[in-house]
DNA sequence: AGGCAATTGTTATAATATAACATGCTTACT
DNA sequence: AGTAAGCATGTTATATTATAACAATTGCCT
């Protein structure tokens, strides 16, 4: 498990009380329940940037719930992601904090294979392009997972930790 | 399992045939070999345009290899991703055959739920734009999936077999 | 022949995810 | 109050997806 550098300009635990404040508010404001596990689990999710797996989480909700297995967890998960609270990183079979809940959130993420910190852009060209392509084709879109591996800037000068060969 | 409707205008059994050759000329320039195995399993996910999964790959090869296990088929799968004759669909852990081998493929999936069919589309202005996003943002490619779910113009007038609920 | 690399065989197990049914808790209606 | 309905959670079991580790085989090179 590699360590992130922490960016300097970021104070993250303002970062994560901000995005359990927003998840709170949103879903009062549409009526459904962040229950206690559920907001653990959002919790632990925003804990870093990085992408945790399932069971990982797991591992880290069992000292605060003692019944929790592995269907708690899908749970959980599954209820974030239809809120809108969280990304499903496809790729990775894992999970990411999602920083744009009340908007369209159009995610294009940038997953670095270093240090696993997953980035959320907007892009709206590349969305606009990707629309008008989906439209060529006559496709009717429900959803869409744009995810792109690599290397990130702070991580660039670093060696890959293990490399998994795939290069597209 | 739904069953499509074949499209008329399109030749299936040329398309398989053509991959292969296309496949067999590949690995013939490259040095690589494209055993028994391998080719029985590139053939089997041309079958169709569906994305096919490893245990349903395993059981079709079965009765063309009798000792395969689930270690042969996701070996010769990896293979094929290497040589860029096959496309993994992370959004479905399923496998869909590449018709873009030669050139650069920068893939983007079409991916209908009705059907399970998948269109592979090159979308340049797409990626342009998103490779701008991801120079943008400093960071380093070294790979790239873009899988769009929905539903293909086919299936657009019949109801989901069973929705998932999951919109973005 | 001997050695090396690549492929495949073999066994076991890890990692990811869901099914099915039971329990408890709130609400909302009568 | 009684009870039905909806929801979240508990509990047990199992399905699905993927890899590790080591042995055997094959083809090729010298």
């Amino acid at each position: 498990m590699t360590q992130t550098l922490p960016d300097p300009a970021h104070n993250h635990k303002l970062c994560i009380s901000q995005a359990l404040t927003t998840a709170e508010q949103l879903c009062g404001a549409r009526g459904v329940q962040l229950t206690p596990i559920r907001h653990q689990v959002l919790e632990l999710i925003w804990a870093s940037h990085k992408a945790v797996k399932a069971y990982e989480l797991l591992d880290l909700l069992k000292p605060l719930q003692h019944a929790a297995k592995p269907v708690t967890v899908y749970r959980a998960l599954d209820f974030l992601i239809e809120q809108g609270l969280i990304h499903r990183v496809e790729s990775l079979n894992a999970f990411v904090g999602c920083r744009c809940s009340d908007k369209q959130h159009e995610q294009l993420l940038l997953i670095c294979k270093h240090c696993q910190e997953v980035e959320e852009r907007y892009a709206p060209e590349v969305m606009s392009a990707l629309s008008e392509e989906i439209n060529k084709a006559g496709f009717t879109v429900h959803s869409k997972a744009i995810e792109i591996q690599g290397v990130c800037t702070a991580c660039r000068h670093l060696p890959l930790p293990q490399s998994n060969g795939q290069t597209t």
